[in-house]
DNA sequence: AAAATGACCGAAAACGCTTTCGATTTATCA
DNA sequence: TGATAAATCGAAAGCGTTTTCGGTCATTTT
């Protein structure tokens, strides 16, 4: 770091900043304003019992000294750390990358830091040990946890969920602790009934992996909506997607297309589904919507950037993000009873349904 | 919280599950074993001078008890936190849902899980005071910085870059720190070496914003790559994109469709903004790559998936994210020099390019 | 003028860990 | 067997805060 040295000796500002990190503490402000340790204290916590015009004499000296209090110590003393821990469970192994959860955590992450949370994602080994979530929160000292959760049964999750560590957990239902997810049955009604109504009767379900809670949830909202039509639910025209990928959809979709008596129109319980079973239709050398209405789940961001411009059903991701930051929060302020928040959805018409011929 | 109540009437383990985050501490630990916490906090850091035999003992008490030494009074002590800060600087606001900064920061982020670090997201408001993001990570404690940065300059980014916390920035240019950005030069010549090989000649670019590192990189390259062909480069034909979004390529587009001398294909900086383009062009009643061929600079995840599948500039996002966790966590062990890491960069041909008419 | 009140401040303990230094015990050697 | 070295452990200080408790003034009350 020659770099440094050098300008050092020409500019003092320079060599300041370059010490910056050094640690200035609540000793130093306390030595040079000449207080106690416990009035600087005081004075950066609003005390009352401390005089407007030392107050401003230490706040004066911090902003001089660039002072900012250490947050580890401040942690240790009051047990309060002001981070969230933050959990993905998938086993796609994308994590970050996951469309969906990655839109939440943009929403949950924007609220929280807001009233001045951080947050911090959580992982199963430290230094080598491999430990629960759990241990891992508890090591950390988050005040609380978020999860995001695709699968059903999950004993970490469980975990968590039994634990007094305040959580919320995301695309979950659990009477136990607080959850929040979109309104799935509902939002497989609004599928159907738009298919419905553009003349379909044919219509199959490429479904999510059955180990998931949407995957699920979203079947059997298939199964109800078709029901309340009067309409069949060919066993045939149920076929698994895997775990909502688009390679998982394209497969489905090819099963779909070589049966002799085909649907005229496929609901995927996820948008990546839908675009692999809209590239295996026009492999196929079909066409959406003139062969096949798709309609997908979710209105991730290219749904409406790519062609044909996919009809889906979309779900609040900022507001499901801000849900959870915001019974979370509530939670870590004074321990509620558990809650269920379950966020509207809405049907996107666009390119990818019409009605049958 | 009565749930749990009544199960501890029942059931003492379920009780025991419960307390179970009220900290057991390194005393608990001493006080059950009969040692002192010295000779406990030393056989659980293997030191080597605490007999075999106590080792053992200690380490049953700790499993028995469930014990894991809180990380923040450790911290306190060493100075060391095990956790990195990371750090998004972009205009759109879009933050973790940034399809390039999301997947290198999935890299970066297995990459250093692997060595025991956790990683926390730093923003600029603590507690409601307004902080920079270097204060931010000194108050935190962290061991060191990533930044993965769309601006060029930025007087944040530079802040960082002058301290002596370890830092890696991603996507910029600097001599001062370490760096990794990809190899976006020879990434421009691929692209146009490949138009050119298909006969193209009149080469339009829509351009990243010029603030970006990368929109001027790969404006500079877009230039030497047709110089190096002999090709002339019209400046109508280089038109802004603006922030690599969809919509930026969107506009872009568009002007260059209204010329009355066009150019028969269009390298953008970017994929989004090159589905951007392509949607301007289906909207023009005009194909790709009948009539334009289009290439594109990232390939993310749907560059594959959406037709046309789009021709594209692979920038190995993972590697990125690998090659910054590399460099950063050697910063830290060893207080290195500056480094600058170019990673390699691949064409991937697919549907959106053919040969001119 | 003495006593009571309130405003303002400091000493010290605590948070849970690491680490230095020294003490005690055991093993080794002559 | 006595001296010495090695192995094993504990006391205590320290990391940078917060917070309890009490003390010193100046001010008010009677």
């Amino acid at each position: 770091m020659t770099f440094f040295k050098i300008i050092s000796i020409f500019d003092e500002s320079a060599f300041e900043d370059v010490k910056i990190n050094l640690m200035t503490t609540i000793y130093d402000i306390a030595k040079k304003t000449g207080f106690s340790i416990t009035t600087v204290s005081r004075a950066l916590n609003n005390y009352s019992d401390v005089s407007e015009k030392t107050k401003k004499l230490i706040l004066e000296a911090v902003e001089e000294m660039h002072y900012y209090p250490n947050s580890v110590a401040r942690t240790l003393s009051t047990k309060k750390s002001w981070a969230l821990g933050i959990i993905f469970v998938e086993d796609l192994g994308i994590g970050m990358k996951h469309p969906f959860f990655n839109s939440v955590i943009e929403g949950f992450k924007k609220s929280v830091e807001k009233k001045g949370y951080d947050l911090i994602f959580l992982n199963r080994n430290v230094g080598g040990v491999k430990m629960s979530y759990l241990d891992h929160a508890l090591h950390r000292g988050v005040d609380g946890i978020a999860v995001v959760s695709s699968n059903y049964d999950d004993s970490e999750v469980e975990k968590i969920i039994a634990s007094t560590l305040p959580n919320v957990i995301i695309d979950l239902h659990s009477t136990k602790s607080n959850v929040v997810y979109s309104d799935n049955l509902h939002g497989c009604e609004l599928a159907i009934d738009h298919l419905y109504s553009l003349g379909h009767r044919k219509i199959a379900h490429i479904a999510g992996h059955p180990k998931t809670f949407v995957g699920l949830e979203r079947l059997k909202g298939f199964k109800s909506a078709m029901k309340n039509h009067g309409l069949d639910i060919h066993k045939r025209f149920v076929v698994d997607g895997g775990l909502f990928s688009a390679e998982g959809g394209y497969n489905a979709m090819r099963k779909l297309l070589q049966m002799k008596d085909r649907p005229t129109a496929v609901f995927a319980a996820g948008d990546n589904m839908a675009f692999g079973a809209m590239k295996a239709i026009r492999e196929a050398g079909l066409k959406v919507p003139e062969d096949f209405s798709v309609i997908g789940f979710d209105d991730i961001e290219l749904a409406g950037e790519i062609t044909p411009f996919l009809t889906t059903i979309k779900q609040d991701m900022d507001k499901i993000g801000e849900k959870a930051a915001e019974v979370l929060l509530q939670g870590i302020d004074n321990k509620s009873e558990p809650s269920t928040c379950i966020v509207p959805i809405e049907l996107i018409k666009r390119e990818s349904t019409k009605s049958v011929n």
